[in-house]
DNA sequence: CCCACTTTGTGCGTGCTTTCACAAGCACGT
DNA sequence: ACGTGCTTGTGAAAGCACGCACAAAGTGGG
């Protein structure tokens, strides 16, 4: 007899599946849209950019939610997606730096319309503050505390200068923020239990640069050798 | 006897580590800017963030650049993997969509040193085209091929709207543009030997909000429990 | 010249991720 | 009621990535 059942209902979902769920989210919001009401692994799959088998296995870390012979019920799929990445709640985010990124995402709409609410926007610099960027009064980052706490922040975006990040992130913290946006290019150095995530445009381009120069490389060489093996 | 050596001095760098390369990079420019000479992989593992076994691992792919006892040489460290990512060279970038975001990338300075140059910046847009931004002037985006082509762009960067994307990667990818920066919510598609690369704002504050709702149900069960066991 | 100390480079075990391939399950027509 | 055809859900295998722990290799002092 065995003592202990093989998993107590484990709610963990593998971090690279994580990752991915979004992805599926917009195709199938995107299906939902055309009207359509059910869609099979292989075509999802495709609209997202994955491998079938992939996918089935996703979904399947969230439950049975498939019908075999038909295909997945897009409607049901979306609401069960949204309520796993807790997108049926809604999420105060406030953006520190309101430079050219800050406005730009102060502005992108694409977050309403899923569970993201942008709270307020903060700046250290005393000419931007009590500007109007999309809607919102730019408030100064002194303010910071109080905002959180009267607002609800759970999310914070830094868009800061460098130098700046790490200041604005261990603010975040003590008031009580566990979830950062990091858009400055530094490593973050924050308590355990706080989860950053980190976007970095050069970085992007780097590692393009790399599989470039590669890509080169291997063409010239493949130039010169008359090219045998090409793996 | 073995008849195939074990690998044919492959020069294959895992793609974890490639992702790596430009941290450890800005890391040892900081270090640099500081007069710092040398450094330990501690050290620097630490300033990027990282396990100390997995730097060491990482750097073991460039070669053996170390020296047992002292640690890394600072400025020959910035060269070599410099040259390994391809910043030697000067890399052409254009921008597709001048809106927020776009504008906020063109102005955005740290490319310059690093070897990238904005070379052109186009959007559909009549108004927009002609202005000028971050000291370029905006072309229509009609004049993409030609663009490419006279400046010689090998990165594209696409701001545009979701509905415009897939149609500007496709004109890039016919004009000879084989690596693409999209930050437009949809998967793009493109032929085999073109690399994109995605940047996409509402996925990762999607994956927070998920870690943020994980946590937040755990604290709620602990608390009701009176706190078992808190893995 | 040798010894103690430091730090790199890497073999190895472990766990996560991806992919294949197929049994299980459901719908529909007859 | 039953077979046919399609699609899901999932073992099992292969491939990657991570991190420990240690031998190898260098430095500097006596």
């Amino acid at each position: 007899m065995i003592s202990r059942p093989p998993r107590p209902r484990e709610r963990g979902i593998p971090e690279a599946t994580v990752a991915r769920l979004p992805v599926y989210l917009r195709a199938l919001q995107s299906l939902q849209d055309r009207g359509t009401l059910t869609v099979s692994s292989e075509d999802l799959a495709s609209a997202a950019g994955v491998n079938s088998a992939k996918l089935r296995k996703d979904l399947s870390h969230l439950g049975s939610y498939g019908t075999r012979g038909v295909g997945y019920e897009v409607q049901y799929l979306v609401y069960q997606i949204s309520r796993e990445l807790g997108l049926t709640q809604d999420w105060a985010v406030a953006i520190v730096g309101i430079g050219n990124l800050g406005r730009a995402l102060a502005n992108y709409g694409g977050f309403g319309t899923r569970g993201f609410r942008i709270a307020a926007l903060l700046d250290a610099d005393p000419e931007m503050v009590g500007q109007s960027v999309a809607s919102l009064d730019v408030r100064h980052i002194d303010n910071l505390e109080d905002v959180v706490r009267s607002k609800g922040v759970s999310i914070g975006v830094i868009t800061t200068p460098a130098a700046s990040a790490q200041g604005v992130a261990t603010r975040f913290v003590e008031a009580g923020v566990s979830s950062i946006l990091n858009f400055a290019p530094v490593v973050l150095n924050v308590p355990d239990g706080v989860d950053v995530r980190k976007v970095d445009l050069s970085i992007e381009l780097q590692i393009l640069a790399f599989h470039a120069q590669r890509r080169a490389d291997g063409d010239g060489r493949a130039a010169e050798r008359a090219g045998l093996e090409l793996t």
